[in-house]
DNA sequence: GTCTATATTGCGATAGAC
DNA sequence: GTCTATCGCAATATAGAC
């Protein structure tokens, strides 16, 4: 196998075992057997099973970056929250094992969620934060809320949809085709609250 | 050590080391070690790792229990609403290794996720749904809402909160004393939205 | 019920041949 | 770069003494 196939066979192979088993969950061995490599390999490219695994986060966490271009476009302050929104559902559909690995870290930290999760999910919560404040001088959003809680709200809401999932499965349909939706229905939400006017 | 006493202090020891570390984290001696209980006693009461496990997991998700109890008051749904956001943050509070127990199983599940946790989410889910739709036959929320989602969007603000702590306790305040702020803003937003009137 | 001692299996890593 | 073979260690579980 060429060189630079072995390391992306590799990470291909490792991605879906450590994200849904985590990372004390797969030996070794399973996944060069899975990647049809020979075991030494994993220490020849990188130096161990924790390189392995640190090669696979940094690529899945990689995607967050998406999220701080959305600071630069001119658009309305909600509308750059709903970007965030439409972003996320589209990061977790082309990326179905990455929310594993970002709650499997939070859950139970490795020594990558200092180094590569946690920055990660902080840039995130700064760039919505931010969104926020500027709405709030633009006097487009309610004065009594607090930026980084509401920030928090509207991530919840999109990240809890996709991580209950495997419990929820068959009282709501999850399928990407109810996709649009559930943004318009979280932004509804969000924007609107859900309690009838005047109550 | 007394016969009950080793059941209930080998519970005690395992809790937070599977809660930090998962199932595969922790192994069966260290857990004997902190319990300062021979190792042997693990399979002699539990039948082994994987029962002390369920022991566990049963013990925590016992108090889910609570949630559908606010269904027999008599309240606003909007009220119940707000009466399970409490609930979960008491929970929490009290039970501080519960979330990681929930998310671990929702993330990288182990044979207990269909006997003891997917019941366990599937009741809250389907307890908030009841909620909503009551609240809409009331007239109390918009029509245009989904029940469904409209719960998760909630379920979700509150457990995401808990969640994200380990990677944004140095931008947010997560403290117990500024709980009752949280309660009141998650509910705010729930029920009133971010936008500014008219907006 | 609780202990020691051990059986058995699987793990991650690597030396050394090619 | 890739392989085989193996080292050293830690895992769970249990037999059998007390």
């Amino acid at each position: 196998m060429a060189e630079n196939d072995c390391r992306t066979t590799l990470i291909a192979a490792a991605t879906p075992l450590f994200a849904e088993r985590g990372f004390n969950g797969v030996s070794v061995r399973e996944i060069a057997g899975v990647a049809c490599v020979n075991v030494s390999m994993i220490s020849y490219y990188f130096g161990g099973k924790e390189g392995l695994y640190a090669a696979v986060l940094n690529e899945q966490f990689a995607v967050f970056k998406g999220v701080a271009e959305i600071a630069l476009l001119k658009a309305d302050p909600l509308k750059k929250f709903e970007l965030y929104v439409r972003g996320t559902v589209a990061r977790y559909r082309r990326n179905p094992y990455l929310l594993r690995f970002y709650t499997s870290e939070l859950t139970n930290p490795t020594p990558c969620f200092a180094t590569i999760v946690k920055p990660a999910i902080q840039g995130v919560v700064k760039t919505l934060q931010e969104f926020f404040t500027d709405g709030l001088s633009h006097h487009e959003f309610r004065e009594g809320l607090d930026p980084t809680d509401t920030a928090l709200a509207l991530a919840g809401m999109i990240n809890f949809y996709f991580l209950v999932e495997p419990a929820t499965g068959e009282l709501v349909d999850h399928s990407p085709r109810r996709d649009e939706e559930l943004i318009r229905h979280i932004m509804d939400i969000f924007a609107n609250g859900a309690l009838k006017q005047g109550k």
